[in-house]
DNA sequence: GTAGAGCGATGAAGATCCTGATCGTCGAAG
DNA sequence: CTTCGACGATCAGGATCTTCATCGCTCTAC
């Protein structure tokens, strides 16, 4: 797998080259935009990873001059926090995902993992959908009924874990290790409040209700026949 | 390595056992106090695992047992959340190390790790001191002056990070990224903030004040000469 | 049908951690 | 020596997550 890296920071720059070579990709580093554009028509590269913050080409008119290339070149955008409303920017420009800095390394290459999987022909679904609400694995966003809704971290996860296993009973136990890493039943009652805080932002106010409980066995989420 | 499970919950011991075994560790299991002490006293071990909470013999007559036939085999207590003081009364006796149930297994496998390497020869540092400032790895439990002072998880963690590279100073984006696994230096403060609050419980009121600012640089954490 | 136990739902409080703003201080340049 | 800018310290506010206590419902046993 071959990336290329557009960032002019070096420190940064740096390190991303460093950690994505012992990941074990193959990597290239521009350090402006010109360079980037360059490379990333001519290189042969299965993602690109791209700052917004440029000197020279910025990043979107970037990622434009590789869309006229290649559409389906995944791009994941670096953000900094300041800049977070740029990211839409970005999306609707064709980036397939973004990342605000700082961010944890394992999230990036989590993210990259999921790109890559999805690949340029093979299409893997990268959104869930049941009845009218929709996740976006990419993006990590939700839509009810075509609105946003905004989930925190635990949240999201525990949406995540339900969506991949619709129609599924799923224990606590089960959830509570694939959420929380923690695999002991004793007196806690997080995942009740966790499906709590979701089900107020998921499922209150809409119809059909989703997130169901199954006494004495766990909860599930689907569409009710 | 050889591990002994006492444990008589069926499901917690069978994840336990399964946990341990896809990690590379021999592993038995006994249900009850008396098969544990039975097994624990002529199995040849490396650890042993100890529910506080056992039908039979309990956690504390089986761990005196195992002490009079062998003071230094390893011995971890798990203990339920409402047990908790109960952990002070199983240090006491002699045990190594405890774990509050629910856990991640994460969290087990390091404790185990840091157990084993200890090892019954050794005997490999335990406690960092710097001055009158004590942090004891095996315990997690920081004493200044004498005095327990409580560490919340990160807290814990950067002092560790400072004890353990005592005298160097360190860098925020050294700091960001082994506490964190944050690799970016954009506009956070969480390092300033952390070290602040580690401050308050740590060097407020003492003498000599161990943790100092260099400039520029980053932190240090020593006896200032 | 009724009582009781167990299970889940709910609300509130507390702990931890992060963000953002402001204030103070150190050091260099003039 | 004074001024200014950069860096760090500090504080308040807020978000998230966990714990705990209580309430209500369901199911079962009688």
């Amino acid at each position: 797998m071959k990336i290329l890296i557009v960032e002019d920071e070096p420190k940064t720059g740096a390190y991303l080259r460093q950690g994505l070579t012992e990941a074990g990709y193959v990597v290239d580093l521009a350090r402006d935009g010109f360079d980037g554009l360059h490379l990333a028509v001519g290189g042969d590269y299965d993602l690109v990873i791209l700052d917004v913050m440029l000197p020279g080409l910025d990043g979107w008119q970037l990622l434009s001059g590789i869309r006229r290339k290649d559409p389906d070149l995944p791009v994941l955008f670096l953000t900094a926090r300041d800049q977070v409303d740029d990211r839409v920017k970005g999306l609707e420009l064709g980036a397939d995902d973004y990342l605000i800095k700082p961010f944890a390394f394992a999230e990036l290459l989590a993210r990259l993992r999921t790109l890559l999987r999805r690949g340029r022909a093979t299409n893997e679904p990268t959104v869930l959908r049941v009845a009218d609400l929709e996740l976006d694995l990419l993006r990590r966003r939700v839509l009810r009924g075509g609105r946003r809704i905004e989930l925190t971290a635990k949240e999201y996860a525990l949406l995540e874990l339900f969506m991949r296993r619709r129609g599924e009973v799923l224990p606590r136990s089960l959830i509570a290790s694939s959420v929380w890493d923690m695999n002991f039943d004793s007196d806690t009652n997080v995942v009740d409040v966790a499906v709590r805080r979701l089900r107020l932002k998921v499922d209150e106010g809409f119809e059909p209700r989703l997130i169901q409980t199954v006494r004495g066995m766990g909860y599930v989420l689907d569409e009710p026949e």
